[in-house]
Parts: C-alpha cells; sequence; structure tokens
DNA sequence: TATTTTAAGTCTGTTTACAAGACTTATTTT
DNA sequence: AAAATAAGTCTTGTAAACAGACTTAAAATA
C-alpha cells in the first residue's frame, strides 16, 4: 500500500505535515528563504537527487507555498519563490531553530540565531499575543475545539486539556 | 544508497529535522501530547504500521525526546512520556497548528485553536520576547550568525539577512 | 489450574520511495 | 557551428513503508 496522506485528516497539525512534512520539502522552503531560487542552485546546495527536488517543488508549488516564474532573460531558468503563505511559514522555521539551538546542538555551537531587528536583540522565548494584547509564553498555551470539531477530536482535545 | 540524514550536518534547522522530521515522528509526538501514552494506543490513533511505530518511538527514545517507562502495574505495558525536550516541541506544534489554521484548513473549518489560559482569549499572532522584553512578531525577525558558523553558511546568512 | 486475552513488539513478503547518474530538450554562450 | 548550461525526465539498484502473521511474557478469565 501506498505511503499514507494526511489530506484528508481533521487534524490541522496533521494536515500542515500532508504538506510540509515530507523529509526535504522544510529544507527547500528554507534555501528559498535563504535566497536561493533556481533548480540546480537548491540542488546543489542540499544535495538531494534531481528527481525528487523536482517532485518536492511540483507538491510544493501545487500548495500555494512556492510559486514557479520562468525568468524572463534567461528562458531555460526558473525562478521560484515564496508565496505569502509560504513566507508564513517562517514561525515555524524560527520555532524548530529555536528548538534546535536549545536541545539538538553542543554546547559550544553557535551557529544561527534569530534576532529582533529593531532591538538588536537576540530572542529569549517564543510567546503569542493573544485577541486583546496579552502577550504569553507559547509553552504555556492550551488547545481548544473549535465549532466544526467531530465529536471524537473535541472529546480528546478536552481530555488533554481539561477546563 | 540510504537515505541522506541530517545528524552531522551544520545548520540547526536540518539537525533538529533530522531528529523530527521523519514522516510520522511530530504526529507520534502530538499523539502523546494528546495524552496517548501506549504503544497500542498510539497505534490505533494513528494508523500507523507496528514496525514503523516501534522504530519511530526508538529514535525518539534514544534522542531524548520521549522516555520509555515500564508499567509499575502491568509488566507488559510500557508508558511513553515526553521528556523537556519533548514538551519544548510545543511551540513548534503552536507554529504549525496556526500556519494550518491560517493557510491549510478551509475557511468554515474551526478544528482546533490554541487559547491563552490566563485571560481566556485565542491568539492573534506568533511573537518573541528579547532578552530586554522587547515583543515583536515572529515574522519580523531576522537570522544572524553565531561565533561558530563556518564561513560558508556565515556568509549565506548575511548575504540573505543584511545588517 | 488451564485457557484465553492482551501489550508490545518482531518478522515476512510485497510495494513504494529515494539516491545516483545517464539522458533529453531548449536555450545561451563560445 | 559547437559546447555549455538550466531544468528537468528516465533508469536501475537499494532502502524504507505497508499489511498482516507471528512471538513472548504477563494478565484476566473460566
Amino acid at each position: 500500500m501506498s505511503k499514507k496522506r494526511f489530506t484528508h485528516d481533521e487534524c490541522p497539525v496533521a494536515r500542515s505535515l500532508d504538506q510540509i512534512g515530507d523529509w526535504w520539502t522544510l529544507l527547500i522552503v528554507r534555501e528559498v528563504l535563504y535566497g536561493l531560487h533556481q533548480f540546480n542552485e537548491i540542488r546543489a546546495s542540499l544535495g538531494i537527487s534531481r528527481a525528487v527536488l523536482s517532485e518536492r517543488l511540483k507538491e510544493l508549488t501545487q500548495n500555494d507555498i512556492l510559486e514557479r516564474r520562468s525568468d524572463a532573460q534567461d528562458k531555460r531558468a526558473a525562478q521560484y519563490h515564496l508565496t505569502a503563505k509560504g513566507r508564513d511559514l517562517w514561525p515555524v522555521i524560527i520555532a524548530m531553530l529555536d528548538w534546535s539551538n536549545k536541545h539538538v546542538l553542543g554546547e559550544t555551537e553557535d551557529i544561527v540565531y534569530p534576532l529582533n531587528p529593531d532591538s538588536n536583540k537576540p530572542i529569549a522565548d517564543l510567546c503569542a499575543r493573544d485577541t486583546e494584547g496579552n502577550v504569553t509564553p507559547l509553552n504555556k498555551m492550551v488547545l481548544r475545539k473549535g465549532k466544526t470539531a467531530s465529536p471524537h477530536l473535541g472529546a480528546r482535545i478536552t481530555k488533554a486539556f481539561p477546563l
């Protein structure tokens, strides 16, 4: 049987993994974010095979995360750029980067870190602003079921995050 | 040749994907976060094959994201629990959930959302507090190279995020 | 006590995905 | 006109994922 996809899963986390959960996908997004836009640039930087890169770029384009523009000057070339949806993956990547800096890299490794460009200070913790402007650390957040959640998922959420 | 891993990659994002980037891995973490702790519970909930779940649980345990406890009462059973490192994946999952709610789910879908338990309000945007307490949206953050970044990666970061 | 059931896996055969590199086509450079 | 290049596709071998049967120790049931 073929690899399971989560396209029709109810859970939003599974649904996002369906679009960005493949082995190379987020690294391709990262490369584009870091300024690589051409097929061969990305391929050489990642060491990914042509066939797999081609397939992933197709999926990312179909899912409206990347946009493929044919180069106006060089008609052989294509330029892959992030869409608004793709740019909104930035928080996901920063969250992973922060986690990696704290828990995966060794003590002496100081490779790359997120910085607040206004204050010029590195970030201390990830948080969220609620609809009234209150700021709270992300690790304190809880989940609530939405209006269209199935009874089954709704019950699981309520059980895991009691009111 | 075998699947490429990023264990020895320099980039922290790749290094984190090496530990949580496999197809089922984050969903397993989510299940544990949602309150499932036993092998068969997780298996039934995800519909994952026994062999793959077994392998992923081994990797997650080796990477200190999950901890395997043999059940004191029932000696057949095991309990998988998040470690501190595993619990710190919460921001990553919330970031993905938020992205999915905004960009993947349809307009009428309202399944599950993160909530600030102090104010009882849903979150509006993800942000970060810097080391001086300033709060700034994550999508404004930039990257800076750290002290031990290689010249090659350092140059890429500086180019992508000019001072 | 003997039998059945259950938890947590491992094992097997089949299908699918990935890696490496050869090949293709259109375009650009020499 | 020939060579090089961009962006792929195609082919072949290897690794991983799938469903389901099987295993082992412990627990529940008769």
